[in-house]
DNA sequence: TCTGGGGTCCTAGGACCC
DNA sequence: TCTGGGGTCCTAGGACCC
């Protein structure tokens, strides 16, 4: 059998954030939205209970909310960012080895770890990460990534295992493969779920058991490869190193439509700048840049329009101004009078790390504007976000997304740190 | 009034080459 | 009747994930 992996995963992680700089939250429905306010995107168990879904958006879901007393609260990522860093410190000591692979998620490599109880091993990393971030988490053991994912889902689900599921057990393993509905595996989404039931495959279990030859017509090579996991044999590794990103976007939807090109190029300036801002941060440089912008598609009464331009940047650059310069042209041959803009972004590709960035003939000296854009990264880190930016965005920002409910910044900005008052 | 943001991977099809 | 056979590279779009 292949080694063990493990997958720890924090139970409603940001409601779980939030809770733990807020007691007044613990015991009650709790919910957290997405950007701009728009819907819930983690839900408490309590909220859970009451039939929020994720994904819900809010304005349908007010009058539960206030039967209910559901405490709703806008995202804050500077907190659930900062809180990811303790829980991965808290976890390292347990494992040979790891892969963050999202903020709430973390697998582990337990590959010479077999000699030891290892639901007990992994009941103990629950207690350290609960001790020193308070959250709570579910840990699935398995021999496969795919298989992983499901024994975790096995334990927050099913109240027997107490947080800690082990499916390299046969007999336990097919008794949960069994239980779970084929759109439950990891990597099977809707689109491949529906194919499966019109096959009559319901279940992970079925899953597991088709034909690898007719998943290859149903669902490519990444249905091939999940069904060998499901069968537990591994197709994904744990991954150890960050792997090079492809991509970098900054989009956003607006808090009112925008009908004015100023406006637009006011929030495309400030993305841009942000995205230029990313790429510093990561040491890398662009080849082609991309900004988009389109009307409300689910208002489909009104005018609808779309937009996409997309624009080779040459010599590739992490230049905030530069960056801009393309975003601009962009927009400007995009435009059109007459239509209400909710979102845009920018997005950019041909990622790579700015020191084996190739020079182009005849190549300007760029130290000038590296030295500026430093400046502004130093502004904009002390003194707070767009303290220093270019003109064209503005200063009003009326197109900003919202935010009403947002928590402080407790461990990220000392003037919001809570304080323990002695009596 | 009102529906997130940021990623990855795969596939099909076109352009181009020998 | 009948119009090669590979390759590579690039792009757009779909599907999926958290």
């Amino acid at each position: 059998m292949s080694a063990p992996v493990a997958l720890i995963d924090c139970n409603n992680y940001y409601v779980s954030c939030e809770r733990a700089f807020d007691a007044s939250l613990v015991g009650v429905p709790v919910i957290v939205l997405s950007n701009n306010d728009g819907c819930a995107i983690a839900r408490s168990g309590e909220a859970k209970a009451l039939g929020i879904k994720m994904g819900d958006p809010v304005h349908l879901i007010r009058d539960k909310i206030k039967a209910h007393g559901i405490r709703v609260l806008s995202s804050n990522y500077a907190l659930y960012g900062d809180m990811q860093r303790r829980v991965v410190a808290a976890i390292e000591p347990f494992a040979r080895d790891f892969e963050i692979y999202s903020i709430d998620e973390t697998f582990i490599d337990f590959a010479g770890f077999e000699h030891l109880d290892l639901a007990a091993h992994s009941r103990d990393m629950r207690e350290q990460v609960r001790q020193w971030t308070t959250i709570p988490t579910c840990v699935g053991i398995a021999p496969t990534k795919t298989l992983a994912k499901l024994a975790n889902a096995a334990a927050k689900k099913n109240q027997l295992f107490d947080g800690v599921a082990d499916l390299r057990d046969e007999g336990i393993r097919k008794w949960v493969l069994d239980q779970f509905e084929v759109g439950d595996v990891w990597g099977v989404g809707r689109a491949t779920a529906e194919k499966l039931a019109a096959l009559d495959i319901k279940t992970a279990g079925c899953l597991r058991d088709m034909a690898l030859k007719h998943a290859r017509g149903i669902g490519g090579v990444v249905l091939e490869r999940l069904i060998a996991e499901l069968r537990g044999v591994p197709a994904s590794a744990i991954e150890t190193v960050e792997p090079q990103r492809k991509g970098m976007a900054v989009t956003r939807s607006f808090g009112t439509p925008i009908t004015d090109l100023d406006m637009l190029m006011g929030a495309v300036t400030q993305y841009a700048m942000r995205a230029g801002e990313k790429l510093r941060q990561h040491g890398l440089v662009a080849g082609r840049l991309t900004v988009f912008f389109h009307t409300n598609r689910h208002k489909q009464d009104r005018p609808q329009y779309s937009a996409t331009r997309t624009l080779g940047m040459q010599p590739m650059t992490n230049d905030g101004l530069t960056l801009l310069a393309y975003a601009r042209r962009g927009v400007e041959s995009a435009w059109r009078n007459g239509y209400g803009i909710t979102k845009a972004g920018v997005m950019l590709e041909d990622l790579i790390d700015a020191d084996k960035r190739p020079l182009t003939l005849f190549e300007e000296n760029n130290e000038r504007r590296d030295r500026l854009m430093a400046a502004m990264d130093e502004v904009n880190n002390r003194f707070g976000k767009f303290k220093a930016v270019p003109a064209s965005q503005g200063f009003k920002r009326e197109w900003k997304a919202r935010s009403d409910s947002r928590s402080p910044n407790y461990t990220t900005r000392i003037a919001e740190v809570p304080s323990v008052k002695a009596r």
